[in-house]
DNA sequence: TACCTAACGCAAGATATTTCGCGTTATGCT
DNA sequence: AGCATAACGCGAAATATCTTGCGTTAGGTA
């Protein structure tokens, strides 16, 4: 028999908030159970049994951010709706905990396993797929997911990751050459 | 005086071996300098010593298998220089080790810091604009390195680390796409 | 070849981490 | 309201990680 709530969801709670707050003070290797703990008035021994190791942790706060993040828009208009999408990724992407918490799921990521789209990012694709279905029932041609990912959502993170943060200026640009691909697809396999 | 070569060279590539094999056999966590020194036959205190900590150690291995990674190509055409540098970089993202070694210049990011492009992704860019320019000197159409990194290398490294890798066969996508687009360029802002 | 000292090996000691047993709290169910 | 027990707090014990001092090995230069 589980017991979710009460204690439990105020002790999840506090450590998550501890973690988000902590990841913006700290750079990775400082990051600790008893750092966590220290912060969250939680005990070290009860984060190690509920989560285990440390990138667990990480991965269920990055989850629980991915997940309840807000919807996707619905403007009557693809253009404008992706415009707004991707401004809300590239804005994620400022906020100092986001690409943080995103090592986390990449270090969740273990040697030799099947890879599979991470739970975070499966609900994305799923909004994402509303909003396209809506515009294709407006008439409009739409992308499909894969290529919003790889024209919009990759770069994005691509260039938080690695290189330099995408200015928000060029989210109008990273969205008019989807649709520029769009309206010029090159024929692919079928 | 420094003293790169002899017994400190042998030292340096036995530890980066020791990782490289220890990373396709171990999840993150489990990696630890001990560890590293137990396989390499270095003791602990020499790598503590020289690298510091476990993360900048990875870093120092990511750099130097991505600077003496094979050249670009050179055949003559953009489109096949351009088919086989991004089957390239696919061939590694499927090498177990790769996505692993990523992992720590994800990690060498420090909150707050300002954001630089990391010396490895620096050594590529030069490579690839050396490409570009002979395809200039030909009289060819060429896009910019931004463009190539946001349109062939991020969906690749966005794949591998958060969905799905790209199937080799999506390769030849990926570049008809870009050559796509730079065909109908959207006119951007000067 | 001989010297200087950078770089390493070794082992003990200092910190930091994770685990464990046990008593206490308070949730979910009847 | 009363009960069974999931979940937590606490502190000590067990591990693991990291540092430090000192002796030894072996590059680099003269």
């Amino acid at each position: 028999m589980q017991r979710p709530g009460g204690r439990s969801a105020r002790v999840r709670s506090a450590v998550h908030e501890a973690v988000i707050d902590l990841m913006e003070e700290h750079p990775w290797e400082e990051m600790s159970v008893p750092l966590v703990a220290e912060r969250s008035g939680v005990h070290q021994a009860t984060i190690y049994r509920r989560w285990g190791t440390m990138s667990a942790l990480l991965n269920d706060v990055m989850i629980e951010r991915f997940t309840t993040a807000g919807g996707v828009p619905d403007t009557g208009s693809l253009r404008e709706d992706l415009l707004r999408y991707t401004a809300q990724v590239a804005e994620s992407l400022e906020d100092g905990a986001v690409p943080l918490i995103l090592r986390a799921t990449v270090m969740e990521i273990r040697p030799g396993e099947v890879r599979q789209t991470s739970p975070a990012f499966q609900a994305r694709e799923q909004q994402l797929q509303v909003m396209l279905d809506r515009a294709a029932d407006r008439g409009e041609q739409v992308p499909t997911v894969e290529e919003l990912l790889e024209l919009l959502v990759a770069p994005l993170y691509f260039r938080a990751l690695f290189t330099q943060p995408v200015p928000a200026k060029h989210v109008e640009r990273l969205v008019d050459r989807l649709l520029d691909v769009l309206a010029h697809r090159v024929p692919g396999p079928d």
